[in-house]
DNA sequence: TATTTTCATCGTAAAATTACGATGAACGAT
DNA sequence: ATCGTTCATCGTAATTTTACGATGAAAATA
């Protein structure tokens, strides 16, 4: 059973026990989730937020990281949808991706009201 | 140069530059973030929501993990701040941490503003 | 006291993440 | 056509994450 087919079987059953593994949402949001698990990918969402696009070479040089490295989150958040990148002759111009944040908002915002007000044990 | 002393030194500054890392405010949420980079984990948040407050036992029953690999995860949404466990016997109650959950609403939410309603290039 | 239940921790293996230099492809400029 | 710039990708090393069986500690129970 490789991941789109248990993804699959996880979707139709709607369900969870044990022989199951998680629910869509719970995957997508840990996969968002994870993009932002790195203060450089956070640092970059900040900064295109900010200038509305950027490319990549302004975002190599306000990080501190190495061209390869940054490069490399910039494809995870990519890959992950919150981000989208566009040639733009021998540049590249990142700028946000509306769908993905918005997807991350809410899922984030249905967690957020699961959790809200609980008191402890 | 340490972790502490590292983010000490950012946090004197509030500034980045090439030489300088990530803010405090990016890298806590990426630490908050990382913590629902699994699936399990956000189980774990969403149990712990339904029912108010859990045995661990219940816990590892609902989840598709060994009860090691569970009482690991426990262990990484504690030491974040998102739970707190209280010892009852020889069990052990987990229940949401109100003070993680709004530092990770407060983190998320300014996130979200600068990124809301952005155009692309 | 001996036994059982509950859960954390240890040890460890496999996989994923993070980081960077080196390389190469694509494009504009000379 | 050649050169410099820009950026993705490759290869690789170090670290972290994920997972589980085995073990041990603590408490209730027999």
């Amino acid at each position: 059973m490789n991941d789109l087919e248990r993804k699959t079987f996880t979707q139709n059953t709607m369900t969870r026990t044990k022989n199951d593994l998680f629910l869509p949402d719970e995957m997508r949001l840990s996969e968002l989730a994870k993009a932002l698990a790195h203060p450089a990918r956070i640092a970059i969402l900040k900064m295109l937020a900010e200038k509305n696009s950027c490319i990549c070479g302004e975002i190599v040089d306000e990080l501190p990281l190495a061209q390869a490295t940054v490069s490399q989150h910039l494809k995870e958040l990519k890959n992950v949808g919150l981000i989208k990148g566009e040639i733009d002759g021998p540049k590249v111009c990142y700028c946000l991706n509306t769908d993905g944040i918005a997807e991350l908002r809410g899922l984030w915002a249905n967690l957020e009201q699961r959790v809200a007000a609980k008191i402890c044990c």
